[in-house]
DNA sequence: AAGCTTGTTCAGAAAATTTTGAACACCCTC
DNA sequence: GAGGGTGTTCAAAATTTTCTGAACAAGCTT
């Protein structure tokens, strides 16, 4: 059910029969979208490319559509499936009558930024936290005068420290309200 | 997960080119918490241990300060040091009778992340904003029944690049306020 | 159970990123 | 205007990340 008659020649692309993503259409502007999005995340562009082309159709995809319209290995795919589901950028589905998994995208973006953090930047914030605990005693062996600046400095850490974890409950709470008219 | 990081032995010799960046020295612990702080941020390691040797500091670092005491190239100080200066992490000082320019850590959290995302994500969203323009006239070719859900997923894209543009300013208020006793 | 279909794993290949080091440019001071 | 200190550039090397593809596992169906 996509749109094929791309009789065109392709000096670039591969002919190896599949990818009809070309630019200008629905499927390649919404891939090509994700695709530079993730890497804003620093997330690779085959994982912001399958996020694309399943948000992109109107029906769930399933792992074989997914590496057919892209034109991506099948490793490649279960990988970047794997990942999207884990943080909540897809969600499954099962079709009556076909075993295949198939995958929607997750629209909540609080629910989309939730699993975005966790994955990436939670591990290491909590680390960093522990740490701060034994940076305290450390100090000792610096005169009055250095401590007194790298005291300040340590507090400052621990309230960026502080600050972040605070603040996040707030943004995604307000990232799950609905929009309201420009103020 | 070692870090290895050259100067393995020899914790006795402070020779001038020796890294003496030992776990468990304030410095030590200092870099190496920013070092996995900027692996959180998708950031060089190298990064956030120049900036990790200026926090660590009591008085303000020259390249060749943190090129000598990080053990790297001069290369890799050069360009670290620029990009934490572009991204406001770091402030350069200019201290009298001498011509090395030197650095301390930017130590405001609003200004640090201001800088972060102006660097980092706010590039590719203004460009997936502009995107987005594009995008409802290539619906056409779909069935009417498709394009209700297309739709749909379209305005969850704007509402998501509405909210994250609206929450930011907010955000960074909440940054910028002293920290209150916990309530 | 044999034969499909669906999906995962993982070692090696490919690609992208980061670091190095030496050459270079730009002031200063003398 | 030579010499030395300070910092940048960039091509190539090292490292890390990502992708591939074929082998493998697990489940259905007959």
């Amino acid at each position: 059910m996509t749109k094929s008659t791309a009789a065109s020649a392709d000096p670039e692309l591969p002919t190896e029969g599949a990818s009809p993503l070309l630019p200008g259409t629905w499927e390649g502007e919404i891939v090509d979208l994700y695709t530079h999005l993730a890497q804003a995340f620093s997330l690779p562009k085959s994982v912001g490319a399958i996020f694309g082309i399943i948000f992109a159709s109107p029906t769930p995809l399933s792992l074989d559509d997914v590496v057919e319209r892209l034109g991506i290995s099948k490793g490649s795919g279960s990988a970047g499936l794997k990942l999207l589901q884990r943080v909540g950028a897809i969600k499954s589905t099962f079709l009556p009558g076909d075993r295949r998994t198939r995958y929607t995208p997750e629209t909540s973006l609080r629910r989309l930024l939730i699993g975005l953090l966790q994955e990436t930047v939670a591990p290491h914030l909590r680390q960093s936290a522990q740490r701060l605990e034994t940076l305290p005693a450390l100090l000792e062996e610096h005169s009055a005068e250095e401590r007194k600046i790298l005291e300040s400095r340590l507090r400052a850490l621990s309230a960026w420290e502080s600050k972040t974890r605070r603040l996040l409950p707030f943004a995604l709470a307000f990232l799950g309200k609905p929009l309201k008219k420009q103020g």
